[in-house]
DNA sequence: CTTGATTCCGAAAGCGCTTTCGGAATAGCG
DNA sequence: CGCTATTCCGAAAGCGCTTTCGGAATCAAG
């Protein structure tokens, strides 16, 4: 199999090199009817211009990185499948590539982010979950990438990002439960270098004080990003003289463990402690009660995401494309009227 | 900021380009003197080589393709992050870098490896989920990609893989069942285009034989991966006459599907009807009840099949890079001796 | 028919790196 | 000290593509 190039359509078309990737690029000084022979050349043996030649003639790398989060831990993976699916398209619309980079430490983060500005092979990143400071960003900027960040850090006004209002989301939760007759409501955050953990806390601070109610702090704890944390906070609340008739949890997969602990405790989630989570994972359907949850629109965040980067690749404002999107409660089983409360 | 290249170097150090790359790059023609005065000004102006030329002039594109499969359901995708970390971590140790490319039908699928082989971007590719007859196999040979297949095709013989045994894993899995006096075993399949389908079918019905027993076809269904696929399959095997006791599901995601089928008919999992999956997902812990499972061991294979494709990428013999790891029965709580066993 | 404007293409210079080749400088040997 | 063998480095030719520039050929206008 001849290994078909320039150089070969060049020849078989009698032309020069630089005519035939003038007219394959769509040149204004090339005249129709040899830019149509040339198509009809290069697709009849299939030419594909080989993109490392390109990359380097144009400088441009035509591909974006996707920094994955370090240790991210099976049950709250699925959402960076789904992010990859929907950056992968959008990306593939231009035909550009998708690079998935990793650092395990947050030093090594920095050495990735270093290495990936100067060896030039991305036009652009994508970051998740950032801390409250987070050097990635600012490493970012300083090397002047563009990109986007999956989340907010605290002061987020001159970058593009694509978040999910958290914050009123767990007001809009604590109302709920409010209204179910709940007044002891407990909350399991996140770690608060995360930034959505924190405004996750907060959100549900607000909500408690809007109600009228106070904040206890032996109703807040914090756990890591996992079930079985989710689940040592839960039974640590459960054990406080404060016991919480409700609990809320900062992301789905802490909550599932909230669920383990109600029951390890002989009682019913749903009905002795409501429970409700953040996230909308899909197989929150299936544990046991099924979860009631603060849904993100997930679906197409992914694409939405590659849009604006490429906008902003292309020259665009990066705060020109912040984004809030709100999530919205699905009631599933883990949440009810207080007990007792029809008494 | 300055662009730190082979030129600014080579000026910096009043050397020939061609001297400090050959320096950097470790060739035997140059004095340990010079070599270490290249070093120390290449990390001290933080020098990185220009992948894009690098690749250029080598004519190795230093990176790998992992071919995502399309329509994956976010109930199963875990697997995938999971994979795509030790694929990284794996290449990483070269500098490698992990593309990620997708096709949402097969016939973009072949158009996508044929434009993956041609624009020479890749060194290798990694493929999930592969169908019995499976194109991108074929393609891939014919291209002469590296490549290796996570999972395997009928005809494996002469290709790289890493699969496990879910053909004795669904023997072992029927022996357990039988071994708690389950006679009335159904199964519930994946379409056989896939072959891991086929086989885990092929291992069900071998039990079912090597215990006496025989295969009842109504007690066979196909569904597709996904949980409500698995709960229909369910709910038309608990309809039909030949009631089972025990339901074998390929995938977890279709067993806790099940779960959800056998509670609507009233009856208790793990009780009146058994339920093993096959995957060992980890929330597998948090149904209802928890899912009794074949677990394949996942920790690793990513970074395993990252190091075995790099090998065949150095020459090796694709077919000396086959591994066939083994599934285990995690027991949990959705097995459980036959109803009225004990009577 | 001459001149100036257009249209269309060839030639050539890179992009930043690698690698081969040859030659100067040094070393080893008789 | 002369000659060959080493050691070490510079020069230059690519890798396959893009893009600028200039010029030949064609056209319109005077």
């Amino acid at each position: 199999m001849q290994k078909v190039s320039l150089k070969f359509l060049s020849k078989e078309l009698g032309l020069a090199e630089g005519t035939v990737s003038r007219a394959l690029n769509g040149y204004s000084d090339i005249s129709e009817a040899t830019r149509s022979r040339v198509i009809a050349c290069a697709e009849k043996h299939n030419y594909k211009a080989n993109q490392t030649a390109r990359r380097l003639a144009t400088g441009v790398a035509e591909a974006v990185a996707y920094l994955m989060p370090a240790n991210t831990n099976a049950l709250s993976e699925p959402f960076v499948s789904q992010l990859l699916e929907g950056l992968g398209q959008s990306l593939a619309r231009r035909n550009w590539d998708l690079l998935v980079v990793q650092a395990s430490s947050s030093e090594e983060e920095a050495e990735t982010i270093a290495k990936l500005s100067r060896s030039g092979k991305v036009s652009g990143v994508v970051i998740s979950r950032p801390y409250k400071q987070d050097s990635r960003i600012e490493l970012l900027r300083k090397y002047k990438v563009p990109f986007i960040v999956h989340g907010r850090s605290v002061s987020h006004a001159d970058y593009a990002w694509y978040d999910v209002d958290s914050e009123s989301a767990f007001m809009d939760a604590v109302d709920h439960l409010v209204m179910l007759g709940h007044r002891q409501i407990g909350f399991i955050g996140a770690p608060t270098y995360y930034h959505f953990a924190q405004m996750r806390l907060d959100g549900y601070r607000a909500g408690i004080l809007s109600n009228g109610l106070k904040v206890n702090d032996s109703l807040i704890e914090v756990a890591e990003l996992s079930d079985d944390a989710g689940e040592r906070a839960a039974v640590n609340m459960l054990k406080s003289p404060a016991s919480p008739t409700a609990i809320l949890c900062a992301t789905d997969t802490q909550a599932i463990g909230a669920l383990a602990a109600i029951r390890a405790q002989g009682l019913e989630p749903g009905k002795d402690v409501s429970v409700i989570g953040y996230d909308g994972l899909a197989f929150g359907k299936h544990t046991n009660p099924p979860l009631t949850t603060m849904a993100q629109p997930l679906a197409h965040s992914g694409r939405q995401i590659g849009d604006m980067l490429l906008a902003i690749i292309d020259g665009g404002n990066p705060t020109d494309y912040q984004e809030l999107r709100s999530a919205k409660l699905v009631r599933r089983m883990s949440d009810g009227p207080i007990s007792g409360h029809t008494e």
